[in-house]
DNA sequence: GGTAGACCTGGACGC
DNA sequence: GCGTCCAGGTCTACC
């Protein structure tokens, strides 16, 4: 079976790094907690690839990643830069010694990395699918989306199928995302982020260097991305975090339950969010980071270390319902 | 600039 | 098992 072995920075932990964000329970994503092994489909351009990502000798060794086939060179680069991403294994140390001095709950721990997508697109669209929806409606929509318009592979498993293109997502009709993936009227927004995304930047298209360059100012990138459609404040504040822009906060329902159980504060929920706003505004450039490992550690009170968590059961464990019962 | 209401799905709840 | 209510962020119309 081919392989690819990346290399890890000194502090890289697989299961503590890979389960850190919501997105690592959405599909194609699959984490085994038993075998603590990351599995999904890659889209590269010469076709999907089953990949299952393991670090056999724990932290800061290798990651070791097994290929459903073989690949050439310029394939192996996609993968390479995709994983990357996707692990944030470019997240320097220099970054990290600076949010571990600012708030150094998270030395002890490690917790630094936040896990992502392989790709902005597929950021982008999970964040929509997690809008104004409950945890397991969005669980079902990238499910949907993958079963229906995903490219099919056959994994170790069974079949597998690859997040769609955004080329493919296009191509699709909104009445098939409606109908087929259950989007709601998130449809047309959807296709029509499939097509600023699938076209080139000089015809119109999203210009991603420009997006993802560190020199592009934080305000730009806020203003340009509440103008695409289906995003306001708080999907772009959450894209930008999973940009690595952590200075804005994404702040939403589960913020102020957060802001009022755990922090204490009282009143509306617009003054819940102000305090909650001033509350991380100390933490900087690395504010979200402050907020969301204090959230995750919530979370992990409730039902265990986020790597126990299996996909297919945790849906339920995070509705507004289970979670108001502190 | 601020606010009200529609958008759509699925979970919770009452019967 | 069915019907009703509600949560959730964005968008538009209106003041």
């Amino acid at each position: 079976m081919p392989r690819l072995t990346l290399p890890a920075p000194a502090d890289y932990l697989l299961k503590r790094d890979f389960c850190s964000y919501g997105y690592f329970l959405l599909f194609p994503n699959h984490w085994d907690p038993r075998r603590q092994l990351f599995s999904r489909v890659l889209s590269l351009s010469g076709g999907p690839v089953h990949i299952e990502v393991t670090q056999p000798n724990g932290r800061g060794t290798p990651i070791a990643v097994q290929l459903g086939r073989a690949l050439t060179k310029a394939e192996r680069n996609e993968a390479v830069h995709q994983l990357t991403r996707m692990l944030r294994l470019d997240d320097t140390s220099e970054n990290i010694r600076a949010f571990h001095s600012l708030d150094p709950r998270w030395k002890r721990l490690g917790r630094a990395r936040l896990m992502r997508s392989p790709t902005l697109f597929e950021d982008v669209i999970k964040t929509v699918t997690s809008c104004n929806v409950s945890w397991p409606n969005t669980v079902n929509m990238n499910r949907r989306l993958c079963e229906t318009l995903g490219d099919v592979v056959e994994g170790p498993e069974g079949t597998a199928f690859s997040f769609p293109s955004a080329a493919k997502i296009a191509r699709t009709r909104s009445q098939t995302l409606r109908a087929r993936c259950r989007v709601g009227y998130r449809d047309a927004r959807i296709v029509q982020l499939a097509r600023l995304f699938s076209i080139a930047p000089k015809c119109g298209g999203i210009d991603q260097s420009w997006l993802e360059d560190p020199a592009t100012p934080d305000e730009a990138v806020f203003e340009f991305l509440i103008d695409l459609p289906g995003i306001g404040p708080y999907a772009a504040a959450n894209i930008m975090q999973l940009m690595g822009r952590y200075r804005r906060l994404p702040l939403d329902t589960e913020s102020v339950r957060h802001g009022r159980t755990l922090l204490g504060y009282k009143g509306t929920s617009a003054h819940v969010m102000k305090q909650v706003h001033r509350h991380y505004a100390p933490f900087g450039d690395h504010a979200f980071r402050s907020y969301w490992f204090e959230l995750w550690e919530f979370y992990e009170s409730k039902h265990g270390r986020s790597w126990t968590w299996e996909r297919d059961s945790t849906g339920k464990m995070f509705t507004a319902a289970l979670l108001s019962k502190t």
